[in-house]
RNA sequence: GUGGGUAUAGCUCAGUUGGUUAGAGCGCCAGAUUGUGGCUCUGGAGGUCGUGAGUUCGAACCUCAUUACCCACCCCA
């Protein structure tokens, strides 16, 4: 057949059978921000393309060649490539920062970037993500650390590397810059293609190419975590002690930089070995100078974002338990006109219940209706035809064993006979 | 944006050196004497072999192009 219509490249559907799981992931993600006390924010999924510029950055690639964007009328504007800048937008224009600090949300919500997809990257992906703003504290970093570290515990995750690193502030990562502009020009035929032209503008991204020869010299180029400021070193050994403390197993990464401008200090991720070479399911950092550059208070502030659909795969790979479908109570079938009314209507009784009900509509055969009962793994079944209706009793079928028991035909018997036997099950 | 791989039924896949009406398993629908599922047996529906050209007497198979998917680069969640 051919399809008229498919979904857009790197987008897809979450089928029944997934979306449970999706639902199971998203409660507990918000249960366990909320019980550090993150308050969920929903933001529009389309902000002014010059909010992403501002915040994640000119030169990056997710603004120059990533975003979803577009004109109407004389508005520039864009999907949101991910959750940060709109929730710091939101927040100042809302003047949250006016109440109690810190100001703790989180998020969940969908993101658009124009990647080739590949092994857990769509260009539709989902991020739960929090954001901690108005705390210097390097408490207030592992809390935010902490917050992810718990959601994994809790749906059984355990085989992420944690690895942090800092990369310092305005005062000080000039200073390393210079260092190691000043180290690679003296290997610049040594390095890739890219990496020459990094040097330049972003040096700091020399040191996680995948080239043979530059993952070669950036052993040896100078490390950030001894260009820090005494404030950011001070700062990052706080963060350590705490995580430490609160027994997060974690390693120093020198070489984790990330793709977005705005982080400062501290920045980390969560990395799998399980779901291919996108392996980063959370990563997140502090941008103190975020805020005051959207045109908000000077404020200090932190966040991550973790993506559900890599969480999921790697949940899949390891095969974490997801909770049990909802699975059907009773199946009524029937016969005839009268019959089938009379189902309906014991179902809609027993649905009003809280019981999972299902019954036939396409009048087909009684040996149609019982294979269907069985597929839809139905706990007990029940055949109404005209002598159940003249009798005002049937005969309920317990589906596992075939045992049958005659009940009168009203919704309170079905009721106390199906709570019973899930209270007892045979 | 750059590479490599793949494309046959709803799903997973066979398909011999190019040779008649393209196959299996599973799934779906139905039947195996009266109104009862699972096991078994039988039958049915469902494919212009991703799309478009080309080579050939003849193409699912060979060539080219194109699209999509998968994987990797890049980037990041």
């Amino acid at each position: 057949m051919a399809l008229r219509y498919k979904s857009l490249q790197g987008t897809r559907d979450i089928l029944p059978g997934q979306s449970e799981k999706w639902r199971y992931v998203t409660r507990v993600a918000l249960e366990t921000a909320a019980a550090c006390g993150f308050g969920e924010i929903r933001i529009p999924t389309i902000e002014r393309t010059e909010l992403f510029n501002r915040s994640v950055g000119e030169t990056t690639d997710v603004v120059q060649k990533e975003m979803y964007s577009f004109v109407k009328g004389d508005e520039h504007i864009s999907l949101r490539p991910e959750g940060t800048a709109g929730t710091v937008r939101a927040v100042i224009e809302n003047n949250l920062l006016e109440g109690p600090h810190p100001v703790k949300l989180c998020y969940i919500l969908s993101c658009f970037r124009h990647d080739r997809p590949q092994a857990g990257r769509y260009r539709e992906f989902h991020q739960f993500g929090i954001e901690c703003l108005g705390s210097a504290s390097p408490t207030a970093d592992a809390e935010v650390i902490g917050v992810a570290w718990g959601l994994l515990n809790r749906l059984g995750v355990k085989n992420l590397c944690l690895e942090i690193n800092s990369i310092g502030c305005p005062d000080c990562r000039p200073c390393y810059n210079e260092a190691l502009k000043a180290y690679y020009e003296g290997h610049r035929e040594r390095l890739c293609k890219t990496c020459n032209e990094r040097l330049e503008k972003n040096p700091l991204r020399l040191l996680d190419c995948k080239e043979e020869a530059c993952r070669a010299l950036a052993e040896t180029a100078p490390r950030i975590t001894e260009y820090l400021c005494n404030d950011c070193g001070e700062h990052f050994k706080g963060l350590k002690t705490r995580l430490s403390a609160m027994g997060l197993a974690f390693s120093v990464n020198p070489f984790i930089v990330r793709g977005l401008d705005y982080y400062t200090k501290t920045v980390f991720e969560f990395i799998s070995a399980d779901i291919g070479a996108q392996a980063t399911v959370c990563g997140g950092g502090r941008y103190d100078g975020l805020v005051g550059e959207l045109g908000g208070p000077s404020t200090p502030a932190l966040g991550f974002g973790l993506g559900l659909d890599r969480l999921i795969l790697v949940m899949e790979a390891i095969g974490c338990p997801f909770p049990e479908l909802p699975s059907c109570d009773l199946y009524i079938g029937s016969m005839g006109e009268e019959a089938n009314v009379k189902a309906l209507t014991l179902a809609t009784g027993l649905r009003r219940e809280g019981l999972f009900v299902l019954c036939d509509t396409e009048s087909r055969s009684v040996k149609a209706q019982m294979r269907y009962a069985d597929k839809m793994g139905a706990a007990y079944s029940c055949i109404l035809g005209t002598q159940e209706l003249f009798d005002g009793k049937a005969r309920i079928k317990r589906m596992s064993d075939g045992g049958q028991t005659e009940l009168k035909l009203d919704c309170e018997a079905f009721r106390a006979y199906l709570c019973g036997e899930k209270e007892n099950p045979a």
